[in-house]
DNA sequence: ATGCCGTGGAAACCACGA
């Protein structure tokens, strides 16, 4: 199963993009953000005719997240993080897809830094860690995919000495990131590539693509449940250097469809919830 | 390394991104 996750900078001046990578790199779900589209200017004709569902949260002139699926098995299970309801900002959507829990997420960029928008950022990662807690106590597999505007550390920076006062590699930052993946998180590009280069956005200007000056900010988190099942991570670079593109490469991930996975996923969703039983018990 | 490019939306400029 392949799943990726694309910053496409406005779905709507990027779609012969996206749809081109799309049929290239086929996969089977796809996690897309800044849509940069209201809720009713999402391409949905166009991505169905590509042979893809989506679900997708709009927002007019910036963020937006969306979710592509083959398989019309592709469930929602929130759309925004808990905690915030004065937070109107299409950064986070949720579902479940075959038994696997797929969180679609654009994690506020925070610049200037200091400033309310970097105070926003680090808000807001304390939503997603909250929330990301839950999931993984939930114990069902759980992939947390997106734009999380941070490089890691000094190896996801062409330049790490000139970012260390940017919101992106703020030393907080940096460390609410390191807190999110002691949860018991692994950040699948880094498990694969343990001392590799690897960048997923240069810069529209300074002619960063050809010099290679980039960022690694677009991540996927997984829980323990692939650890045995993550067979490659990739970036589909190549996607950087087309006309009309996106300033973000695609992410992503290859894995094993697991028999046990599949046992515990049978169950989990089979599973009654504590709702359903209350009022199972009350019509006895 | 300062938004130099790019997108969207509203109004022929501005907000925002990283």
């Amino acid at each position: 199963m392949k799943i990726a996750t694309y910053n496409v900078n406005g779905v709507n001046g990027r779609l012969p993009v996206l749809l081109r990578w799309l049929k290239e790199s086929s996969p089977d779900i796809a996690c897309l953000q800044e849509l940069k589209a209201p809720q009713e200017k999402f391409p949905e004709a166009a991505i169905r005719e590509a042979g893809y569902h989506a679900i997708w949260h709009g927002q007019k002139s910036w963020n937006g997240v969306a979710i592509l699926s083959k398989s019309p098995d592709l469930k929602e299970n929130r759309r925004g993080l808990p905690g915030d309801p004065e937070d109107l900002h299409s950064r986070y959507i949720e579902a479940t897809f075959k038994g696997i829990v797929v969180g679609c997420l654009y994690l506020p960029n925070g610049n200037p830094y200091p400033g309310a928008k970097f105070e926003y950022k680090l808000k807001w990662f304390k939503r997603l860690s909250a929330h990301a807690k839950k999931l993984l106590k939930s114990d069902v597999p759980v992939v947390l995919a997106g734009d999380y505007n941070v490089m890691p550390t000094e190896l996801d920076v062409y330049k790490p000495e000139r970012w260390v006062n940017d919101a992106l590699f703020r030393k907080e930052v940096r460390a609410a990131f390191k807190t999110l993946v002691g949860q018991g998180w692994t950040d699948a590009l880094r498990k694969l590539h343990p001392d590799e280069t690897i960048y997923t956005f240069w810069d529209y200007f300074r002619n960063a693509y050809a010099r290679d000056a980039g960022l690694r900010i677009d991540h996927f988190l997984l829980s323990k449940h692939f650890d045995k099942r993550l067979v490659r991570a990739e970036v589909d670079r190549h996607v950087r250097g087309w006309e009309k593109t996106s300033d973000h490469a695609p992410v992503w991930i290859e894995i094993k469809e697991g028999k046990a996975a599949s046992r515990k996923a049978r169950m989990v969703a089979s599973r009654k919830s504590p709702e359903v039983r209350k009022s199972e018990r009350r019509a006895q």
